[in-house]
DNA sequence: TTGGCGATTGGCT
DNA sequence: GCCAATCGCCAAT
């Protein structure tokens, strides 16, 4: 089943400040647009990655890789972790600062089909509940990297279609330098955020 | 030119 | 819970 489409997000909607973005792209809609048809769903989970922050890609400097991340906020950083999963970011701060917010959940709205051919699974729980599982089901790869998500195309952000619920905060997942900054956001008890149960309530 | 490493995942114990 | 898979990047040689 598919639902309406939202709206696109203006830019100008969008936080400048990089932990606000996160705590803002909950509830907000990632759309896949594909040959095959719209694929997508709704964010219940983000992390912040902002200015100075060590544990950030762009703590070292601008590199041809990152480059991405140095765009007007709005726009798709996206990499090859641990040469297995793609991650998708949205460019947070002004033009020519490097920060992004980390798209880590959806819970699946359109085109489960899709995702579930793209994912090779069933299990609409297991679609997109992570990052790497998360492009894998869109079909998300560096061919993306530097796309405007303000702007209808393959990929684009959306306005939410209904409350985003109540939004918790805790550490991040899976690093190590600055380990315990509570930069994670997420939809308290929603099953499609990743991560153990304990830090999701 | 090379070696170590990482914002993960899935399978096995 | 533990661990291997897999590869692009980049700092250091």
């Amino acid at each position: 089943m598919t639902v309406a489409l939202p709206r696109v997000l203006d830019r100008a909607e969008l936080p400048v400040d990089t932990a606000e973005l996160a705590r803002f792209l909950i509830g907000k809609r990632v759309v896949r647009t594909l040959a095959e048809g719209v694929a997508g769903g709704r964010v219940v989970e983000t992390e912040a990655y902002g200015i100075g922050d060590p544990a950030g890609h762009a703590y070292r400097g601008i590199t041809p890789r990152i480059r991405t991340l140095f765009l007007e906020r709005g726009h798709a950083y996206v990499y090859l972790a641990y040469g297995i999963s793609f991650m998708l970011n949205v460019s947070s701060e002004m033009p020519g600062v490097g920060a992004g917010v980390l798209i880590r959940a959806i819970e699946p709205t359109d085109g489960i089909a899709i995702m579930a051919r793209n994912r090779g699974t069933e299990r609409v729980r297991d679609l997109a509940r992570g990052p790497g599982r998360l492009c894998a089901a869109l079909g998300i790869d560096r061919r993306l990297d530097g796309i405007d998500l303000c702007q209808a195309g393959p990929l684009w952000l959306g306005s939410d279609d209904q409350a985003s619920g109540d939004i918790g905060q805790g550490k991040r997942i899976g690093i190590t330098r600055a380990a315990d900054s509570p930069l994670r956001f997420y939809v308290r008890g929603n099953r499609f955020v990743s991560g153990p149960q304990s830090l999701n309530r």
